[in-house]
DNA sequence: TATGAATGAGCATTCATTCAT
DNA sequence: AATGAATGAATGCTCATTCAT
């Protein structure tokens, strides 16, 4: 009757996110988040070698669920820009419906932690974005720009926008979402 | 024949910018800080309240640095895309050159300090970007979207430029710069 | 086999007591309390939120036992001067043979600390001293004097000599004790 | 026109009596006390050796103002009785108008400093009071007890009084003290 | 396996004192 | 003589991590 093996770890997971996602990752005192898990202190490193490595945990978790969501409703065969759209809807509704998700990225890739990946990562060609990318250059439907560029074209104004949004500074309705991707794709498309 | 009075508060901030850049706010304590700008512990607190005013006002002197480099070689009568451009790449290239200014800025607006000060604002239609959008938007050559959706637009893509080229994950030419920038007004003009 | 909870929290209060009889509040660092209590520096804050509050727990402690000691051997029924005596050599005898406590409530009430607290108090017409003054005045064996004035008038001169004899400047036997004591009664003997 | 020699000496220590009178030695920074007595911070240390030399010079000076006020109009030849009720009126009147010096002396005795001077002094058959009490022994008036014992009785309760004055708790009129100075008489006569 | 009491290194901040002007 | 900017030792408190139970 007692809690599973993973219902801690995935407790103590719930729980960091939440907090570091509200208070930062260098005010949220371990004990904070164990208590709110409901574990006691030093479970917490039976699940994660230290707070760095929890911190990492979380963003790998993160990851996956973003490309768990990435592809949604994105027939293979639909056009270039309809795929473009679409792909860019998953990732906004999703990053807008999980603020702790959000902040917690913001804050990952403004630290140490963040910076370290991005290097680690650096060519990262195998990413569905990058593949339509890739895909769209060849069909010269797109812009014949260096991924990256691409890439900052389309997900920087997302991020700009829902940053935004949690912010409380602007609604960000679905209306305004789809307006502002088609704007996105004039971007990147010839 | 010593430092003027003002050098002493200058070299600080100096330090104190090129430490946060590369440690992050809670790694870089203030005696590191003091001596790398080669004065006592406790002078810093002879022109600084506080840590968190020093990194305030850090920002008050970036932000200025940044306005007043914003309009250089902007006519006022040139068309609105070439002002539109030469805007961004003032930015662009300010960021590109002063990497510690940049990591500091990103830390900044990802900490409560940032977000108090985002809040504050909010309604900036004041600054020369939301004006000349506004300009665009009545003659009719800006799309008629909301500010804070052109902003995104336009200056997302350069924050993500910019942090890749810092980073190293990524090589920012001028002429990678300036494609990226006209691709960027393909998503705000009309 | 290993120390009781309580353990650590009196060890901390008893070096802490000793340390600040002999040093003052502001001369003991709470690294040195804790080394003379053998618990790190930390421990202390488990049991106590603060330095101050420390200090306040040991005041507490030591009011108590003084209430405790107050009415040893002071039968009921015995004449008011007999129970006015027993009642102040038992204070004496208490604060002489607890030197650091005598420092200690010295110190406590010459701080913001001891301040505030007797002005909570102030109108305390509830201690056994104060109700045999009350019965005293009645029976018209005390003179009809505000009780602040009795208490100072017997309570004085206890504290005067105890601090006399702590700081070695004189030498309080029980045989001065009892004349002293005797003396006092006749300030507030009608 | 320059304030004299002297004139800077004494704004420090009215200065700082005042500011250790209501902040305590340990909360009142040297520069608060040169800011108060409008002198530089280093000044100070033209006049006293240290902080806690200025504390002494301080004692002293105050000595000296209780001593000259102690005899004041105390016939010579005056009944015991007399001259022991007004050189008592005359330091409770002293300190209850000069609040700030009685809570620096309460301090004072309450510190390192007090305790050092005390033990220095020990056998201070020399004050009148002590005269006082040695003629009235001799006369057979007073009782026959050791000098601190009957400077306890006489004293304690005067402290005792003006401490509940100044604090507020209790408002000594002159009738009042009148009173109590006969009943601490009464401790001591024989 | 889980706990949480204990630890102590680490940090922001204060302030007595010095000394160049 | 007078100043006050500069100093850095000292201190209260936090929190990641360990380990005995």
């Amino acid at each position: 009757m007692e809690a599973s093996k993973t219902d801690k770890r995935s407790a103590i997971l719930t729980a960091a996110l939440e907090i570091f996602a509200e208070n930062g990752f260098h005010n949220s005192p371990t004990s904070l988040i164990a208590q709110k898990a409901e574990v006691g202190t030093g479970t917490i490193y039976r699940y994660f070698e230290s707070k760095d490595d929890l911190i990492e945990a979380l963003h790998q978790d993160l990851e996956q669920k973003i490309h768990s969501v990435l592809l949604n409703n994105v027939p293979e065969n639909a056009p270039i820009r309809e795929r473009f759209i679409r792909i860019h809807a998953n990732i906004l509704n999703f990053l807008i419906n999980n603020p702790f998700e959000f902040k917690f990225l913001e804050q990952y890739f403004n630290s140490p932690f963040g910076i370290e990946k991005k290097r680690e990562k650096a060519s990262g060609c195998d990413s569905p974005l990058a593949l339509l990318f890739c895909e769209g250059i060849q069909q010269q439907i797109i812009k014949d720009l260096p991924e990256p560029v691409l890439f900052a074209l389309s997900f920087g104004p997302v991020i700009f926008l829902v940053r935004d949004h949690i912010q409380g500074s602007f609604n960000l309705t679905e209306d305004i979402m789809l307006t502002t991707l088609s704007a996105s794709w004039d971007a990147v498309k010839r």
